[in-house]
DNA sequence: AAGCTGACGACAA
DNA sequence: ATTGTCGCCAGCT
């Protein structure tokens, strides 16, 4: 059974949908909250991402705020570090602006 | 124990 | 168009 506590099904919402963000995609916090059922708390969603740094394999890097900002850089390890993860994945960043955003805009509530 | 903060977003003025 | 405030809910001081 339940060998560890709920992290508050919320954040594991959060997670789960995280993870499936595609390769070389990305999504918004908002958008994420949306899925979940909670349009207002995309908030938490950003805070979710705050607790799952060294938690489980969920790719915070692809997830950026509604305009495509790597708002949460700063979170990661190097201020870079998010950006170059992203480039990595093929997808363009320009001062932590996602180019084409809408193109790699991967929608949960649409897409899932 | 109570209050402030915080990876956002939508709306009001 | 720009700026400011509210909402959301959990974690941290």
């Amino acid at each position: 059974m339940g060998v560890k506590k709920e992290e508050t099904n919320f954040f594991e919402r959060v997670y789960e949908v995280a993870k499936q963000i595609p390769y070389g995609r990305v999504t918004s916090y908002g958008a994420i909250a949306k899925s979940l059922g909670a349009a207002k708390s995309a908030r938490m969603v950003g805070w979710a991402m705050n607790a799952c740094d060294g938690r489980e394999d969920v790719p915070a890097h692809r997830v950026v705020n509604r305009k495509g900002i790597l708002t949460g850089k700063h979170h990661f390890q190097g201020t870079n570090l998010m950006q170059q993860l992203l480039e990595s994945e093929g997808v363009e960043v320009i001062e932590s602006q996602i180019q084409d955003f809408d193109k790699i805009f991967w929608d949960p509530m649409t897409e899932l």
